[in-house]
DNA sequence: TATTTTTGATTGAGCCATCAATCAACAAAA
DNA sequence: TTTTGTTGATTGATGGCTCAATCAAAAATA
């Protein structure tokens, strides 16, 4: 029973799918079968509507980046002190929606894809830029710029180690307890220049 | 000219020419005939050696693990202090051989690897452990236990996502300014906790 | 309202290229 | 001549992508 206006729902399905197919098969051995299946449509349409494996993949990826700059939005309006900003910073990254093992491996691939694909490097480098200009917003109310620029370094590498070690559940580092370490970091370090 | 004992040779440079062919083909452009051809032999000649893809990955996931471990046992073979050996540990994760960006995309292809492979899990897992325990070890001397733990995750954790971010010289960090920064966070926190 | 036309949604079948893996054969050292 | 090193040719399977055809809803027309 085809109904007129899938489009939108299809291509949600479809990069939910990819999202999916890339943590439980991996990019070696990701298919566009595959994907379609999951999605409950046939192959054909996934091409009908992305053109290609590849633009599915940037589709996807760009999708990933929307919803965590949303997720940013969302916690940043309600935010009004330099230190509100920065736990919603670091909180939002560790959101239910985020932090899951199946967005954790898109993610990693993503940053497999960015090293020889230009549109994903790009893509990529929107999202760190984001992050680190706003926890140097943040930061900058309360250290000096050169501590506010190496703290929110830190702070950034601290998170995206935390996310690549969630990646794996190897050891079981729960969003609470990432959260807990993210901030000791920073507070510690402004603690120590007030 | 084929000469005797090459099988040595030869599995070092599919080893290597495996890591660079990940680096700018990524997992899903991977192929045996692109790897051996890197080596300057045959594809024949690298399923004689390995006798499959999967065993040359995981062979070469076990040489990244080899050589890490035996730039940390000859950093802290001569490392006598607690300090020392922290240093040994941080700084050995970004020594030369290692902070390159193809070692880099080899050790990501191998976390999304774990995700779905048990034996490239089993590995990445030692890995872990070995660090964490490492530097819980080196801590231990200096922090209450929990404190220990705790800012050893941290440090983990911020290695980790600071080669992450070397990997795409998005933002471009240097190894000396990325072991100031764990140097930075450890010792801020044991002063802290004095 | 009834009928025709149009159009978006969808797929099964299949082409074509690629690639992992195998094999038979050959060359050089021992 | 046995062993080790090596390759080109081959194959079987797989997967990206195309295409012609179908189907049902919506729009247009009578």
């Amino acid at each position: 029973m085809p109904k007129i206006g899938m489009e939108p729902v299809r291509r949600r399905a479809l990069i939910t799918a990819a999202i999916e197919a890339i943590h439980d098969r991996g990019m070696a051995g990701l298919t566009m079968g595959d994907i379609a299946k999951r999605a409950g449509v046939s192959s054909a349409l996934a091409h009908h509507y992305f053109g290609s494996k590849d633009h599915l993949l940037i589709a996807t990826m760009r999708h990933l980046l929307d919803e965590l700059g949303e997720e940013f939005r969302r916690r940043l309006a309600e935010a009004n002190t330099p230190e509100a900003r920065i736990d919603a910073i670091i909180e939002g990254n560790f959101a239910p929606c985020q932090f899951q093992p199946t967005v954790i491996s898109a993610w990693l691939a993503f940053y497999m894809q960015a090293q020889h694909d230009a549109e994903a490097m790009r893509l990529l480098k929107v999202y760190l830029r984001r992050l680190e200009s706003n926890l140097v917003a943040g930061l900058g109310a309360m250290l000096p710029p050169a501590v506010a620029r190496d703290t929110a370094r830190g702070a950034a590498a601290m998170i995206d180690g935390l996310w690549l070690r969630a990646a794996l559940k190897a050891t079981d580092v729960p969003a609470e307890e990432a959260i807990r370490l993210v901030r000791d970091y920073v507070s510690s370090t402004v603690k120590r220049h007030a």
